[in-house]
DNA sequence: GACAAAATCAAACAAGTGTTTTAAACTAAC
DNA sequence: GTTAGTTTAAAACACTTGTTTGATTTTGTC
C-alpha cells in the first residue's frame, strides 16, 4: 500500500505536483470557499491527476490544511516581530503613533502585498465565518498570540490607559485594520465606486491617528 | 402546469408551509451557508417535501433571495429612521455622542434581538464574503443608504470637521460595529474565553466614546 | 356529491461530489 | 535488463446535489 508521501513536510522545495496543487488550491479555496471548491478543480489548475489530492495529501481537507499552516505562522510572525522591534527601538516606551503605525504595517502588509495578499485576505476572512480548520487552530495560533502581544505593548506605551480598557482599544484598532482587509478583498461588486477612494496608505494613516485620539482620550480622563 | 403561486408576495401570513420554508431556511443558511445547506436539510427542518421549496420559490436562490427581502429592507429602515429621528430631535444639529449613540443603538438593535438577531448578524457577514445575492443588491438596498444617511448626520452635527474626512470617520464607526457583530454571531470557537467580557452595552458605550475622541480630534485640528 | 384548482408526496433524473481502485508509466539501484 | 518503489492515469464507486415528474391527496365552489 502507497500512501504516506506526506510525511514529507512542505519545507523543502521538492516536488512540483505537490507545489501546483498548494498553489491552485490557495488560488481557488480564497476565491469560492472550500466547499465551493472541487478537487477537480484543483487537480485541472494544477495540471494533475484528480487522485493526487489523496495521494500527497490524503484528503481535500488535509490540503486546507497544509495550506494554511504554510502562512498563518509567518503572518503571526511578522506582526509580533514588529511589536517587539518598536518596544526594543524605543527602550520599552515608544510613541503611541509610532507603535499603532508600526502594527498597523505589520498587520496590513503581508496581505497587501500583490502577489498573494488578496488572496490571504479572502481566505482569512472565509475562514472566520466558515470554519474548516481543525478546532481551535485559528483562534489558538492566529488570533490569540497577536493580541495579547498588541495589549502587553500597548500597556507599556500608555501606562496611563487603565487596565480594562486595553481590551476594547485593541478591538477598535483591529476591527478598523480587519475592515480594511475585508473592504478591499471583497472590492468587486459591493460598492465600486464610493469604496474605491480608500486607499491603504490614506486608510493606515486615518487608522492611527484615530486610533491615537480614541486611545489619549482615555487615558487623559483617566490621569485625572 | 403549476408554476405561478410565488406571484404571492410574503407580505401577507397566508400559508403555513412557505412560513415554515422561510424560517428553515434562514436558520439553515445562516449557520451552514447557502452552499452548506441542501433544499434537503430546509426541507426536512420545515417538516415539508423536498419539491415545495421549488414550488412556493422556483429554487433555491429564489428562497434565498425572499428570504433577504424580507429583512434588509427593515434593517434598513431602522437605521435610517433612527438617524432622521435624533436629527429632527435636535433641531438639525444633534451632539455628537447623541447621534453616535443613536446610530450604534440603530445599527446593532435589530442584530443583536435575541429572536433572530444572531441568524441575521451571521447571514449579513456570509452574504459580504459570498456573494449569492443578484449583483449589486446587497451593496446598492442594504449598505449604500446606511452609509450616505449617516454621512449626512455626521456632516451637520460637526460642521467642524473637514468634509474629506466624513467618510474615513464613517468607515471607522461601522468597522467596529461590524467586528462586535461579526465576534458576537461567530464567538463559538475562535475564542470562547477571551472574548466573553466584550458585553454589547458596554462595547457601543465604548465604540462612541472611543469614536467621538478620535472625531474631535480631527473637528480640533481643523478648527484652528 | 361533483368538479377543478391547489397542494403534497414519493420517485426518478442528470449532474457533481470526495474518495478508492487498478493498472500503467516512470525512476533509480543493482 | 531486471527489479522495486514512486508517481501518474483513467475509471469506477458510493453518495449528495437541485430540480422535475406524475400521481395522489386536499381544498374550495357550485
Amino acid at each position: 500500500m502507497v500512501n504516506s508521501p506526506d510525511n514529507r513536510s512542505s519545507g523543502s522545495g521538492d516536488g512540483t505536483v505537490r507545489e501546483r496543487l498548494l498553489a491552485a488550491a490557495e488560488e481557488l479555496f480564497s476565491e469560492q470557499g472550500f466547499n465551493g471548491t472541487s478537487i477537480r478543480d484543483i487537480a485541472a489548475a494544477a495540471k494533475c491527476n484528480i487522485a493526487s489530492v489523496n495521494y500527497y495529501f490524503g484528503g481535500k481537507e488535509n490540503l486546507y490544511v497544509e495550506l494554511w499552516r504554510r502562512h498563518h505562522a509567518q503572518i503571526v510572525g511578522v506582526r509580533i516581530e514588529s511589536i517587539n522591534e518598536v518596544m526594543s527601538r524605543s527602550g520599552g516606551k515608544p510613541g503611541l503613533e509610532m507603535l499603532l503605525k508600526s502594527f498597523a504595517e505589520a498587520f496590513l502588509g503581508p496581505l497587501m502585498d500583490s502577489n498573494k495578499g488578496p488572496r490571504l485576505m479572502k481566505l482569512m476572512a472565509r475562514e472566520m465565518i466558515d470554519r474548516n480548520l481543525p478546532k481551535d487552530m485559528f483562534g489558538k495560533e492566529v488570533i490569540r498570540p497577536t493580541m495579547t502581544a498588541m495589549q502587553e505593548a500597548l500597556s507599556k506605551a500608555c501606562p496611563a490607559l487603565e487596565q480594562s480598557k486595553i481590551p476594547l482599544v485593541v478591538f477598535s484598532l483591529v476591527s478598523q485594520l480587519l475592515h480594511t482587509i475585508l473592504i478591499k478583498a471583497m472590492h468587486q461588486g459591493i460598492d465600486d465606486q464610493e469604496l474605491a477612494q480608500f486607499d491603504p496608505a490614506m486608510v493606515i494613516d486615518h487608522v492611527v491617528a484615530f486610533t491615537a485620539a480614541g486611545i489619549r482620550a482615555y487615558a487623559k480622563e483617566e490621569g485625572k
